[in-house]
DNA sequence: GAGCTGTTCTTTTTT
DNA sequence: AGAACAGCTC
């Protein structure tokens, strides 16, 4: 029992403790291992992989193995294929996170139009659903409460709705809006993100009930990663895709690890997946991460099973400072870092995690004038870049059409293509004048004469038609989808911003056309989609699930030009310290680790009930044990943060004197004189940011304005006894309203006759 | 609509 | 604790 893995073809040069062989070699129809913190958790995965695949013969095409991000999967893939060099994409089609195999069972292997869709459904965006919802809501009067939170309420209500509750908890027709809703996915032929799981939960159910199940349906084994945070209907797809007792399941995560039950349901996910599945328990003691003093200090936060035990003697105790503000703590952060480095530290070894998401921006500010370099952890997609935003609405619609509600939001794009009301849009998308003449091609043509909206709008319509014959070698190229679209004038030349635009619009459909041809090449037979237009569909299809990695966010890293050549290749990370959440901290370590802000009412965060304070406690666990050989954790003697109080956090109490190193900062009159200035600048970036929330909310407003009452143009003057002259903005059956010069604009009931009309 | 009172939420984020 | 909203009356 105490030699080591057999150094067969799986293990390679990977050596396995007796635990994590134990869970390599398991093959119970279900097991669940409770993985702690660092301890080899993604390696225990791999090795699962390939001594089933290599020792056990079973071929990777017979293995589901999910994740929860796709950052996650990418890790797993890349780790595998790092092993075996050989395995090709199509052995990992059943691979990745719980949506995109969703979306893959969806695509070619259930029969969707029994759920009311078609096998070209489109995904949706997140923020599309919200929109629809409100269309739908206007549209049949419904009265929903807490609109402004609308994404929000959906999200938590609709396991209730599932489960065939009757109303809402607020008493209003939210309830009644998630069939309307769901019918109207089903027109316009796409899925939002849950629909992918519910819909091929129900049809693998719905087959296996059926009895006609091929064995070729369910997999041999499903592998699972980071179960703790799945929520109830990724396990109940779990469930499904098991097909009763077929497939073997085996699944690994850490219950101490819950940090995000406050958007599914607030049950550990962990030990509810062992009950349901009537999972064996196994666990990975062993940390290979954090010294001594960390851990031991990590144990006193533990909730759920043993002790982690360390590999790693005894070493530098943890160091707790208290700063007077924000501002001093920052700028002795950037000194403290600055020596790190000239005493040889990496930047990208050291990371400074907050609670808050605005706690950044005062480092930044603060780093930035040090000159130490630091990166915010926030991705970017094409999603956060308006340009793609919009191209990838237009190819979205030309390869669904059915998808109406994308096709107005195109048309009404103010940024891009002809200018249109939501009414025009509305009028050209959803009475398109005669089938046939666009069938002919004439409505393009015909179209010449009208706006570009209506243009536009047929380019779309006609996308299919025109591009369905393309196949192999007559693939079209990024210049020809270009020159389709017209994309030239939408894109107003005239902009300062073209030349840019038309970077990212080229680069992306650079990399769609790149797809489209690798796609046919290694994906040939029954799977691989020798039709351009599938092609474009697939990928616009993934890319809503994955958001797609763009280079356009990597230009502002500082003034020196690194690698000129960045095509292909995964985006390195830069050499900077890593600033971000403790949320966003989850999966990631680190040499040295600041944890800011451990005051009470900050950390932990003000808390409603015992359930909530149990998961900040998750919180600051995850925290500290980011950090290997160094960890430094601070609070403030008067933190900014409202609700936050001068006192170090209960959590610092908790950890054994022993451990610790304490150190004060105290201010420095001479330091203060100069966090003045920036205090001020923070303040004022703070206002600006403010006002532009604002001014984005008003402009939301405006547009709301336009598409309920027909706007006036023509400037009609009126006058008010108190607001004096005005100008007349829109006037309906009940309702007047006007803007007036220093007061802005007011409504008034035309029953009051208050306003003249002059 | 304006103005009032009472209620609810505020943070963290992935697909 | 304070903002944002719902629902009421005028």
């Amino acid at each position: 029992m105490t030699d080591c893995f057999p150094e067969s073809a799986v293990s390679g040069e990977i050596r396995l403790n007796e635990y994590q062989r134990a869970a390599v070699l398991d093959e119970s129809p279900a097991c669940v291992v409770n993985a702690n913190v660092g301890s080899g958790k993604t390696t225990v995965l791999i090795e699962k992989i390939l001594y089933l695949h290599l020792e056990r013969n079973v071929p990777l095409e017979r293995m589901i193995v999910l994740t929860f991000t796709n950052k996650a999967a990418d890790e797993i893939t890349a780790r595998l294929l790092k092993r075996e060099p050989g395995i090709t994409p199509e052995q990992v089609r059943g691979f990745g996170t719980f949506h995109s195999v969703a979306m893959g069972l969806l695509k070619s292997d259930l029969p969707v139009e029994k759920a009311g869709w078609t096998k070209e459904f489109t995904v949706m965006d997140p923020d599309e659903e919200t929109d629809l919802a409100l269309d739908l809501i206007a549209e049949h009067g419904l009265k929903v409460k807490y609109k402004n939170r609308l994404k929000k309420r959906m999200e938590q209500e609709y396991q209730n709705w599932l489960l065939g509750k009757e109303e809402s908890r607020y008493k209003d027709d939210l309830f009644r809006l998630y069939p309307l809703l769901e019918e109207e996915k089903k027109q316009q032929n796409k899925m939002s993100f849950a629909d992918l799981l519910r819909v091929s939960t129900a049809l693998l159910k719905n087959s296996r009930d059926a009895g006609g199940s091929e064995e070729s349906r369910h997999p041999e084994w499903i592998i699972v990663d980071e179960v703790q945070d799945s929520d109830r209907m990724q396990l109940d797809f779990l469930e499904a895709l098991r097909g009763g007792e077929k497939a073997k399941i085996f699944a690994v995560g850490d219950p101490n690890q819950v940090i995000y039950s406050w958007r599914g349901t607030g049950d550990n996910m962990f030990f509810l997946l062992k009950h349901r599945f009537g999972a064996k328990e196994l666990t990975l003691p062993v940390n290979y991460r954090s010294n001594a003093a960390i851990l031991e200090a990590a144990n006193r936060f533990l909730q759920f099973g043993n002790r982690i035990q360390g590999s790693r003697e005894a070493a530098e105790r943890i160091t707790v400072k208290n700063h007077y503000d924000p501002f001093q703590e920052a700028e002795y952060l950037a000194g403290r870092i600055r020596a790190l480095h000239e005493g040889g530290k990496a930047y990208r070894e050291v990371a400074v995690l907050y609670r808050l998401q605005h706690q950044s921006e005062i480092l930044l500010k603060v780093f930035e004038r040090y000159g130490v370099p630091c990166e915010v952890s926030v991705k970017k997609t094409w999603r956060d870049i308006p340009v793609l935003n919009w191209i990838v609405k237009v190819l979205r619609f030309s390869v669904n059409v059915s998808d109406v509600q994308t096709a107005v939001q195109v048309l009404t794009n103010p940024s891009y293509g002809e200018k249109c009301t939501k009414k025009k849009a509305r009028d050209i998308v959803k009475n398109p004048e005669s089938e046939a003449q666009y069938a002919t091609g004439d409505q393009v043509r015909n179209a010449a004469g009208k706006g570009g909206a209506e243009r536009l709008f047929w380019k779309m319509r006609g996308f299919e038609r025109h591009f369905s014959g393309c196949t192999g070698d007559g693939m079209p190229s990024p210049e020809e989808l270009f020159a389709y679209f017209e994309l030239r004038e939408a894109l107003h030349p005239a902009e300062e911003s073209y030349a840019e635009d038309e970077r990212l619009v080229m680069d992306f459909l650079k990399k769609l056309c790149a797809v489209c041809a690798v796609r046919g090449d290694t994906a040939a037979g029954e799977s691989g989609n020798r039709d351009f237009v599938k092609r474009v569909r697939e990928f616009i299809n993934s890319s809503a699930l994955y958001g797609m990695k763009t280079d356009a966010g990597e230009k502002e890293a500082e003034g020196e030009h690194e690698s000129a050549d960045s095509s292909g290749k995964e985006e390195q990370p830069r050499n900077a310290v890593r600033l971000m959440t403790l949320h966003a901290s989850k999966g990631l370590e680190f040499e040295t680790v600041f944890l800011i802000g451990v005051n009470q009412g900050l950390i932990p965060l003000r808390c409603r009930n015992y359930e909530q304070e149990e998961e900040e406690r998750r919180l600051f666990f995850v925290g500290i044990t980011r950090a290997k050989d160094e960890l430094e954790l601070s609070w403030y003697t008067n933190p900014d943060e409202p609700g936050a109080i001068g006192e170090p956090s209960r959590y610092l109490r908790m950890i054994p004197e022993h451990l610790l190193k304490r150190a004060d900062v105290r201010d420095e009159k001479q330091k203060m004189q100069n966090l003045r200035q920036l205090r001020r600048e923070v303040q004022e970036q703070k206002r600006e940011t403010q006002e532009q929330k604002r001014e984005a909310q008003e402009q939301k407003k405006d547009e709301q304005e336009q598409l309920s009452g027909g706007r006036n143009s023509g400037q009609i003057r009126v006058r008010h006894r108190k607001y004096g002259e005005g100008v007349l903005l829109s006037e309906d059956d009940m309702m007047v309203e006007a803007e007036f010069p220093g007061y802005g604009k007011k409504q008034f009931l035309k029953a009051f006759g208050e306003v003249e009309i002059l």
